[in-house]
DNA sequence: AGTAGTGCACTAGACAACTAGTGCACTCAC
DNA sequence: GTGAGTGCACTAGTTGTCTAGTGCACTACT
């Protein structure tokens, strides 16, 4: 796990989104520990107050459960969690997007090919070149 | 106007949006004068600085023009510039949710499907009863 | 019981955003 | 040229976020 100090985002929301994408790729699976705060956050080179911050997060979006004097552990449907908030977090800003637009009175059909056309951009199949 | 002080968006902002809508719905037109910072800025019951601020965003948008000693004026493609950075900020919203969607192993095809629901529900065509 | 390891709570300092207070320089009409 | 009205610049206080410092309570193991 790698911490840009220098980076705009905050470093608990680094801490937050690495552990999100691991939980939701299996790389911790249901029932194993996390890292404990400082272990995790000498290993950081940070205060374990802004992993505490971290494991907050993620413990919000249900995706790990504490046991006191234990450890930080992978919820039983802790990939699932990750996968429905991040699921609702691509939800959440296409609506701020078709808010804007409506806002702007841009018509829908107008609004469809702004995403289509950022969606080529996005999801750009790559080519095999023969 | 209207400012919501107890709102969690900076008044500034608000003054902002409420302008930005204004120029593009075309009640203030290329050419003519705003009102005065002070004076808008009594009449709002904020300090003047904070409708400066406004200002400034507005002028970075290239939708007013300002006249040192005169006031401020619509710019002449200031409609133009509304719309422009209406669709900016639409584009923006779209693509931060498809690189969320691409960072989550999202298909492409199930953000699609995701931003069809979402349409439907912010564009719901307003069937006329008979 | 003792001990090492854990999550958690409380406090504090650094920093940025927001708003307000105040004065200056400019423009135009008279 | 003088005065009223304008945009603009500088400073300061308030608030919220982020990170760090530190200590406490709990758990498991011996």
């Amino acid at each position: 796990m790698k911490i840009d100090p220098h980076s705009h985002v905050p470093i608990y929301l680094q801490i937050v989104d690495q552990v999100h994408a691991a939980v939701a790729a299996g790389v911790y699976r249901p029932g194993e520990p996390l890292p404990a705060q400082r272990t995790l956050a000498l290993s950081l080179g940070v205060n374990p107050n802004t992993v505490q911050k971290a494991f907050d997060e993620l413990e919000r979006r249900e995706l790990v459960v504490p046991r006191r004097g234990v450890g930080m552990f992978v919820a039983d449907r802790g990939a699932a969690s990750a996968r429905n908030h991040a699921l609702e977090s691509v939800e959440d800003h296409f609506r701020r997007g078709l808010i804007a637009a409506r806002e702007a009175s841009l018509p829908g059909e107008r609004a469809r090919d702004v995403f289509e056309k950022v969606f080529r951009q996005e999801f750009r199949q790559i080519k095999e070149p023969r």
